[in-house]
DNA sequence: ATAATATATAGAAAGATATCAATTTGAGGT
DNA sequence: ACCTCAAATTGATATCTTTCTATATATTAT
């Protein structure tokens, strides 16, 4: 049971849907509300929120709740965390086992 | 139709199974054999061989084929371009709607 | 209290992915 | 040519994801 392969992979299944890419990329321009995030994308309300969560549970994105809105945003933390690791598969220290 | 995210996803397809991370996590010590990692892993040959098309697929991992024998081993090139991305939502310059 | 609005959750259906056993392909060696 | 071994492909199945509709929850305004 590898914990900690799964974490990461949790970090990482931020990038690995297409839909999330675009909300990503509507993102980078700063805090978007939940509404301005489902006009621009072609999916129901549903199915934003699901892929909200996911986002949300990686660590990439962070929610705040304003009165009964919701505003996202980019997390600086969770990419950062997500470029630690690939730096560390660059720098090639031998298999670190942690678990 | 955004091949754009489309491919960005397919990179980062790489890092969204925990048995790939596993997999990753051994070529981090350098060049391996198809054979040790199958080896290592408590998967099929051809489940490895299902993770190893998707890992190169993405750019991040390299095939070399020696003999009847497949070595794999990390791009570092593949990396850099996971990296510029990680590095293109930090800077929030304002979508770049590409296609 | 009621109504209106934003988001989340539940449940179902469709599609994609991971996995295995069986088979095929390919590269050497005898 | 035949055998052996490594890896890829095929086909089946189980599981996970994505997506929707319908409903629930929560917040604010009347």
């Amino acid at each position: 049971m590898d914990t900690n392969a799964r974490k990461t992979a949790v970090i990482f299944k931020a990038f690995c849907d297409e839909n999330r890419i675009k909300i990503l990329r509507l993102l980078k321009g700063g805090e978007k509300c939940a509404c301005m995030l489902l006009e621009e994308m072609n999916i129901t309300q549903p199915t934003l929120s699901h892929h909200m969560k996911i986002l949300c549970d990686s660590g990439i994105v962070i929610g705040r709740k304003e009165g009964k809105w919701m505003h996202y945003s980019i997390s600086a933390d969770g990419i950062e965390k997500a470029q630690d690791y690939l730096i560390s598969l660059k720098n090639g220290k031998e298999e670190n086992n942690n678990e």
